[in-house]
DNA sequence: CTTAGGG
DNA sequence: CCCTAAG
């Protein structure tokens, strides 16, 4: 059953979307919803989805642990929360343990998502994902890495726009939970992680509740080895107890750690350390349900509906891990070790993000919704899914053949993703375009052939290459895209993003030619018999032998005729004295013709209305001399 | 799709 | 030339 769910998880996150379905299914579904200030849960738009899938799918493919505490944090900050609804029915045994930490992590969140006005950051409304189901998602074929990353691909498919975020969050809390302080797993990022992980021995006795929330986020940056914004007493307290205890079963208050154990200060439980990490937290939970730990109403919804799904399978999917609960780490160590899984090193893309992240947020500046947000969502977006699986297979792009200057090249391909704004900032892609080479060649060739304007008429157009391999993805998210600025959850893009734009932007460009005096005239003339601005006509008639001419760009070519004509008008007797000011790369234009245009362009100014083109039987561009052509 | 404009 | 906003 398992497996089959974890295949389905797509089609399952499909028609998942309605939280309210129970989690009689294997597969872990996250539904994006806003939390009204009411408590009530509203489905996200689209565009909420959108940001959250960003950030989700960053957070899934590429944190590694301890960190996620931080996106949490980020997450609150940014007025967004992540909130699982436990219908549980525990995936398979990798992921309970997976799922187990979701379950604490959404008791958190829910936490914080209660207590609204605690912290300043939050704000009357959240986007919450909603944790409907268990995905087995570990029996996916993909291995932990990849199960993310796959999951991702198949939410955006999804137009619902179910996020599983929680997943990766809570494996990666799990780990950094479980975590124990000697952890010399093989895992890079463990490794690392537990290097930065400052000796939290001397917290081995603390009574969280005592410290300022300053203290609380030194504890926290002691235990979890980085900074944190959060303000939030609670969380803090709770977020550090389980990471002192390896646990996630934490009140929301009243509790002291000792020696790696939560001790309920309201003698309400004592939970044991967890050190066999996520599957003895699966167990922690059970029994933290079974003591009906915690105060939180929150909580309790929580508990109840993931237990009730988690009877049946119960037995089969708890790890079959001995509960041998050490409260020592190294216990703790051990296990992981012996566990195949969990383990994910970090990207270094991560890393960066995450560090953005929290520069950002250190900032204190809360993006607004206004503008980077534009930008950043569409760089992101490339990295998300379609890229990524690319990406993971080879480095490389997916090109497609494009004929330029007669060559035919093979030119990275990248769908047009947005519509918005275009970046700017981004290193030109086009040094790769073939086209450069071909252009010289090409100009000269043309500038011989006027006349047969056909020609190299295959530059122009780049052919819109139906991207089959992405298209399902392209459907949920690059189509998204397209969505206006949708406040993005982070700016954090540099990496991946920009590389997209750049390689579109290569492929869009359309060969340049260079004005001929011939088109020149034609123009002219065109402007003349119909008026400028009447550049359709003008291509239509004029220029039919130059397809590759369209409206705009005569109407640009019009442009730049004016402004030369005027210019060289002024200047022609400096233009002697200074020739090197004349580009020689451009085609001189006879003064005649210049002459002209500037009487035209005085003409069509001057006339406005009187549209009526001047009739110019005779080609010679003396013939105009317009009754007003005086004015200029 | 066309135009007009800014880049 | 590109990209967009307006029609």
């Amino acid at each position: 059953m398992e497996v089959g769910g974890s295949q389905d998880v797509l089609e399952n996150k499909n028609e998942e979307n309605d939280f309210e379905k129970n989690g009689s299914s294997d597969p872990v579904v996250y539904q994006l919803v806003r939390v009204e200030c009411d408590g009530t849960l509203v489905p996200a738009t689209d565009d909420e989805v959108l940001q959250f899938e960003h950030f989700l799918h960053d957070e899934k493919v590429d944190l590694p642990s301890i960190e996620d505490e931080g996106h949490v944090e980020e997450f609150f900050t940014k007025d967004c929360m992540l909130l699982k609804k436990p219908d549980l029915e525990a995936g398979s045994s990798k992921l309970e343990t997976t799922e187990v930490q979701t379950q604490k992590l959404d008791a958190d969140l829910e936490e914080d998502r209660v207590r609204p006005s605690d912290d300043p950051l939050h704000l009357p409304s959240k986007c919450t994902v909603v944790h409907n189901q268990q995905i087995d998602i570990l029996n996916t074929e993909q291995q932990d890495n990849n199960i993310f990353q796959q999951d991702n691909a198949s939410t955006k498919t999804t137009k619902s726009t179910v996020l599983n975020y929680s997943c990766s969050a809570e494996k990666e809390k799990a780990d950094a939970c479980s975590r124990p302080v000697n952890d010399t797993s093989t895992r890079p990022f463990v490794s690392e992680v537990t290097s930065s992980v400052p000796d939290f021995s001397i917290l081995r006795e603390v009574c969280l509740d005592n410290l300022t929330i300053r203290e609380l986020q030194e504890a926290f940056r002691a235990t979890f080895g980085r900074q944190t914004t959060v303000k939030d007493k609670l969380w803090l307290k709770r977020q550090i107890t389980m990471g002192l205890t390896n646990s996630c079963g934490v009140p929301n208050s009243g509790c002291v750690v000792k020696d790696y154990k939560i001790v309920g200060k309201d003698a309400k439980q004592e939970i044991p350390a967890t050190e066999g990490v996520p599957k003895v937290e699966l167990e922690a939970t059970s029994l933290a349900r079974d003591q009906a730990l915690d105060t939180g109403n929150e909580r309790d919804l929580l508990s109840s509906s993931y237990y009730h799904g988690e009877d049946q399978q119960g037995s089969s999917k708890r790890l079959k891990r001995v509960p041998t609960d050490n409260d020592e780490p190294q216990g703790t160590l051990l296990a992981e070790q012996g566990t195949a899984k969990r383990i994910r090193k970090p990207t270094k893309r991560y890393i960066e993000e995450l560090s953005d992240i929290e520069t950002n947020d250190s900032t204190g500046k809360l993006f607004s919704p206004g503008k980077r947000p534009a930008h950043d969502e569409v760089l992101r977006k490339p990295r998300v899914t379609p890229f990524r699986e690319i990406d993971s297979l080879s480095t490389t792009y997916p090109t497609r053949k494009d004929t330029l200057g007669g060559f035919s090249v093979h030119v990275p391909y990248v769908p047009r993703m947005r519509r918005g704004r275009p970046r700017r900032d981004f290193i030109p892609f086009l040094d790769h375009e073939p086209s450069v080479e071909c252009t010289e060649v090409q100009t000269a060739v043309e500038m011989m052939l006027e006349k047969d304007g056909e020609q190299g008429n295959h530059a122009s157009k780049a052919v819109e290459v139906p991207l089959t391999k992405n298209a399902e993805k392209k459907g949920g998210h690059i189509e998204t895209t397209d969505s206006k600025e949708v406040q993005t959850v982070q700016a954090n893009d540099f990496c991946s993003a920009d590389a997209i734009p750049k390689i579109k932007r290569g492929l869009k460009r359309k060969h340049h030619r260079a004005w001929t005096l011939c088109e020149v005239l034609k123009l002219v003339d065109g402007v003349a018999r119909y008026g400028a601005g009447k550049w359709s006509e003008i291509r239509r008639l004029a220029f039919a032998s130059y397809s590759y001419r369209t409206s705009v760009d005569l109407k640009d070519k019009w442009r730049n005729l004016i402004r030369t004509a005027s210019q060289t008008q002024l200047h022609t007797e400096k233009d002697r004295a200074c020739p090197r000011k004349n580009n020689p790369y451009t085609i001189p234009i006879p003064p005649s013709i210049l002459l002209r245009v500037k009487e035209l362009a005085g003409l069509q100014s001057q006339a406005g209305d009187l549209v009526v083109p001047i009739k110019l039987s005779g080609q010679s561009s003396k013939v105009v001399q317009g009754k007003r052509s005086g004015f200029l």
